[in-house]
RNA sequence: CGGGGUGUGGCGCAGCCUGGUAGCGCGCCUGCUUUGGGAGCAGGAGGCCGCGGGUUCGAGUCCCGCCACCCCGACCA
């Protein structure tokens, strides 16, 4: 291949609108191209790669006896409807309209039409279990795009969904996706770890998301450094601090805190440590106006855990200042769980307290020496915390540590949520209809081309995984466009390396050494071959692997030998 | 969706306050020189100054409306 087909055009500076290195670089490397807020296309060099990820998950799905499918990106509303998600999943879902006035959605996923197709092709549970996937764009339409390809609208994924009739069988695939994921990342050679995720939207019980690590991530992760557990923070737990709760010393008294509304203030003004006080937070309940949950001074809320609380609305909403004030006489400031008219329900560390002070529902005043079963009723305990870093590995041993992470797979076991709703159903053994267990399972593959860079960069450009570089060599000739020689020494050199299965790029483009060396380190190829007066003379062709600091003469003779070595060295 | 910002040639930007010939650097084309880390000189091409309306003799510049894009937050299988 030659460099001069391919439309790179490379850019020196950075356009503007990009902030993260993998955007910037997809950007100067002429790999994407934008058309519009999180819609891109994919240059011929972009292309490639994206084209490697997909030949490697391919693989990995094959591996596993996942059969490849290809399902619609339009797709009708009615089924939707049926799911419920027509009018659950928001505006997210981009509704269009044939001729005919007939409503249909971009697919940003295809739990849907995979369970109509199912339904209707299975009946038997010899069938079963069953796993197909595809590689498809998906279109979501994102409230923010952002970071590039990262959070795109439109966006490669490999989907696969499997179906079982118990859940037994629905684990051993949902395991052998869980190696699969762990494959692919390996093989395409990023660093990343897979944790335990919360469902979301999609529903389900069991859920985990592999994130490759990178300071850029929009999430946050957390680990034990013995390996034992591994979660999203959104998800994450602790070991609780302590396992009991002290005795009881203190008595409760009412003291007046003028102008103190945070835990700060009031920890300050009374001497009082905040992982002593307790905040009270006030959120919309599902069954009551408002629902009270009690965190440690020092805790924060973890509001994707609270909102899993049957007795909170779900996604969790806080009440505003206003709405607090229409509850009765509180204020924001001085808010505490004693004589509440509303539920309430305490974080596991704050149901640890005893003695602790919490506001008196009296504006300016909060409450010491405060002792759950004696001062107000033993609260509902829940763990609706953020845990931190440093906190108690709640498997295993050690503490906790936080890295950042771009997700790029998420699988779930799905159980029998769009099954029931969508009546797909398998005769079992004997005779009986029973609702199909399914498992669904993600990967992000254009994320995953960016979160690559992500990981894999340096102050001159991109440094590709050899799985998933555009080309493994690069050729430069210097000097080509005055002599004839070193033209012809170069297109030979590639001829043969090509012949010889290399995938070999040639730089045609007869531009100074400068600019031809400086976009080779741009674009990132991981081999680089140069072809010059002196080599020819000395009958050698100087070689820098991308990222080593310095090159070395390669005998002419034997080179595709030695080539091949490094090559296999990685 | 809330807050902030930006729209001027392919990319990066100035010009706008104070209205009067649309500019700079990079890139692109031609020629000459140069040739191992983003060359020099000369010549050249390329712009509904985001869109619509208004004010004005005259609008890139002032006013009104809209749109697009970016950033922070909220949101997000």
């Amino acid at each position: 291949m030659r460099l001069s087909e391919l439309l790179v055009h490379t850019l020196r500076e950075a356009p503007a609108e990009a902030e993260i290195p993998s955007h910037q670089l997809m950007l100067r490397a002429g790999l994407i191209r934008q058309n519009a807020a999180g819609i891109y296309t994919w240059l011929p060099l972009g292309l490639r790669v994206l084209n490697k990820v997909t030949h490697i998950v391919r693989e990995e799905m094959q591996h596993i006896g996942a059969i490849e499918l290809l399902m619609p990106m339009v797709q009708p509303a009615e089924l939707w409807r049926e799911s419920g998600r027509w009018n659950q999943y928001g505006p997210e879902l981009l509704r269009l309209q044939d001729r005919r006035g007939r409503e249909f959605c971009l697919g940003p996923t295809h739990e849907e039409v995979i369970t109509d197709l199912i339904r209707n092709t299975v009946r038997s549970h010899r069938q079963l279990p069953l796993t197909l996937f595809q590689i498809q764009t998906k279109f979501r339409d994102e409230q923010r795009p952002r970071f590039g390809i990262i959070r795109a609208r439109e966006f490669l994924m490999k989907d696969a969904y499997s179906f079982h009739l118990d859940v037994e069988s629905l684990d051993e695939t949902y395991m052998r996706m869980y190696a699969a994921y762990s494959r692919v990342l390996e093989r395409i050679g990023l660093d990343y770890r897979a944790v335990k995720a919360d469902t979301g939207s999609i529903g389900g019980d069991v859920s985990h998301e592999f994130h490759v690590l990178a300071e850029s991530g929009e999430d946050t992760i957390v680990y034990a450094p013995d390996g034992a557990y591994a979660a999203n923070r959104e998800l994450a737990e602790a070991r609780p601090s302590r396992k009991r709760r002290p005795a009881a010393e203190a008595s409760l008294a009412r003291v007046a805190t003028p102008h103190a509304y945070s835990i700060a203030d009031v920890s300050k003004l009374l001497d009082i440590p905040p992982s002593h006080c307790v905040k009270t937070l006030l959120v919309k309940g599902s069954e009551t106006p408002a629902v009270a949950l009690i965190l440690r001074g020092d805790d924060e809320l973890n509001p994707v855990k609270a909102g899993h609380l049957p007795e909170v609305v779900s996604p969790l909403k806080l009440l505003g200042e206003e709405e607090v004030r229409k509850l009765g006489s509180l204020e924001f400031g001085s808010i505490g769980p004693v004589d509440l008219e509303f539920p309430v329900i305490a974080d596991r560390e704050a149901a640890l307290l005893a003695d602790f002070c919490c506001g008196a529902n009296t504006p300016g005043e909060h409450l010491t020496g405060v002792n759950w079963g004696h001062d107000l009723p033993e609260p509902a305990v829940a763990d609706i915390r953020l845990v931190k870093e440093g906190d108690r590995s709640p498997e295993g041993s050690g503490r906790l540590s936080f890295a950042r992470g771009i997700e790029v797979g998420h699988i779930f076991k799905l159980g029998k949520r769009y099954s029931t709703k969508m009546n797909a159903v398998v005769q079992d053994s004997h005779g009986a209809e029973r609702p199909l267990m399914m498992g669904c399972y993600g990967l992000g593959i254009s994320r995953i081309v960016a979160a690559a860079i992500e990981q894999n960069h340096d102050t001159r450009g991109i440094l590709w995984p050899p799985g998933i570089a555009p080309f493994s060599v690069i050729i430069i000739p210097l000097g080509a466009q005055h002599s004839a020689d070193i033209r012809g020494a170069a297109e030979r050199l590639h001829d043969e390396l090509h012949q010889a299965g290399l995938e070999v790029v040639l730089d045609d483009r007869c531009l100074r050494a400068g600019v031809m060396l400086k976009d080779s380190e741009l674009l990132g190829i991981p081999h680089r071959l140069v072809i010059s007066a002196r080599s020819r003379e000395k009958n050698i062709v100087e070689y820098q692997a991308r990222g080593a600091v310095s090159s070395e003469d390669l005998p002419r003779e034997g080179l595709i030998d030695t080539l091949r070595k490094r090559l296999m060295r990685q």
